[in-house]
DNA sequence: AAAACATTTAACCGAATGGTTGACCATTTT
DNA sequence: AAAATGGTCAACCATTCGGTTAAATGTTTT
């Protein structure tokens, strides 16, 4: 309802959203904005990097329309603006019957093996686990 | 459970992953994937771009996890990864609260606007509507 | 064996990215 | 008024990106 209103078919964001999303300096700042309003040097002091190159980060998630500003004084709050988080959401669910697919086939598999070792208890039971 | 076990903590492949999918090519591929396996050059075709080009981003979908591939003779064979789209979509979900959030704050602000326009009887109704 | 086909590799190009430093501009503090 | 603070802007740098063309590699067809 609201979501397909508000979100269907404006991939461009897409472009900005996910280039935001591919640098981990990026992603860290977001998540530290789940924990509310941070300025910019705050955002900052985590990192090693200048401000200047911090700032640069904040504007690329500005542009990318994933962090609002409002400035107060001389010192600039970021809120997170998470819209357009859903927008990203929203293409990758189309690809969710996929994995979910290869999960499902996986699951299969291992209760497969699972048989297969209930079946053959000839097979000596190793120290190491089969996943390590 | 399988989830968690395959997903949590791997965040190294979500710098490749969210960049590659920050291209509208290659998010066309991807796409174009769902409905099975394609060749190199069956998925450089609906491009306006050389081969050599297509070829290249087709690496770095598969670099990223996103694609495999499978040679059969002279031709490659490429086939949807979807793993790597959950290990996103999971970084994502991380943020839906926020969203869903604001979306509950918009419900709300409608709501009352709403009510608003209900108790105000006075008020000419207008031939537009409001979202357009 | 030669020709056609599917694809990669290599070299190159201009533009964008992630980072730096230094100068600049407000605002707040002293 | 001066100094300190919070931040941006501009210029620069090396690297990566998205794209090209030309040559090379391997497979299939003739």
């Amino acid at each position: 309802m609201i979501l397909n209103h508000m979100v269907e078919l404006q991939t461009p964001h897409l472009d900005a959203v996910f280039h935001a999303l591919s640098d981990p300096t990026r992603r860290a700042m977001l998540h530290r904005l789940t924990i509310g309003e941070h300025s910019v040097s705050d955002l900052a002091t985590p990192f090693r990097m200048s401000l200047a190159g911090a700032s640069k980060h904040i504007k690329v998630l500005e542009s990318a329309g994933l962090v609002r500003r409002r400035i107060e004084g001389r010192t600039h709050l970021c809120q997170l603006e998470a819209a357009r988080l859903a927008e990203a959401q929203q293409w990758l669910s189309t690809y969710e019957k996929f994995w979910s697919a290869r999960l499902d086939d996986l699951e299969a598999i291992l209760r497969e093996e699972d048989a297969s070792i209930a079946g053959k208890p000839a097979t000596p039971p190793l120290s190491n686990k089969v996943g390590e």
